[in-house]
DNA sequence: AATATTAATCGTAATATTGCAATGAACTAA
DNA sequence: TTAGTTCATTGCAATATTACGATTAATATT
């Protein structure tokens, strides 16, 4: 179908996937990775360094944007992105805490 | 297109959303944290638990084998899953390298 | 006003993903 | 052997994602 029933799991596992979603795309992570190093963060910038097309970067913006993990602030004709931080640690939380399940407590079974 | 163009990014950025990417949906969420929760992990107790229709979990489970983050150990007719820990570990070096990048040092361009 | 710059949006093509019925393969039990 | 159990694979339909050319919107510059 290519459509995830999402209705059929639990609130945590489907924020848990939508955080991890968006981290699955390379383009995605450059741009995090580049919005980490760098202090101007404007999307002319991104489209520089990363390569791909200006409408397919601003795309990939807009969902991390949607996400509530960057925040886009309108400066002239140019647009300054950077990490929203609070919501960054929020979902590092989240992320952490699936990630960082007990395995020593495990047989295994294999 | 529908199509990554891995090549125009990292060895690293590609292995952080190939990572990412299986954990994006919910259903493999599901089978992971049933995978930490219990020690006897039969695909037809997968199925059971989650809902999915046995050939979803089946290719669900193959996904996250393929990465190496679960292995499979055939027992007469069943198969028994469970977390690889070495891998799982060795992934969590990675996502956590990523998701702990210094925000402390960031000016707040927004 | 006319032109230039920057980035968002629209539309579309190509590819990927999800889900499952049907089937097959391997083993078990009668 | 025959039937049953368990799980993988195949094939397909529906939907999602990715990428970009063309355009638009907003602002800046001359």
């Amino acid at each position: 179908m290519g459509l995830a029933k999402t209705e059929m799991f639990t609130d945590h596992q489907n924020e848990i996937s939508l955080f991890a979603k968006v981290f699955g795309h390379p383009a995605r992570v450059a741009i995090l990775q580049q919005l980490f190093k760098i202090d101007a963060c404007y999307c002319g910038d991104l489209v520089n360094e990363i390569g791909l097309a200006q409408p397919t970067i601003s795309q990939h913006l807009k969902e991390l944007k949607h996400l509530g993990l960057i925040k886009g602030n309108v400066e002239g004709t140019s647009v300054c992105y950077c990490i929203h931080k609070e919501n960054w640690t929020a979902m590092k939380t989240v992320m952490f805490e699936f990630l960082n399940q007990d395995l020593t407590q495990k047989q295994d079974c294999c």
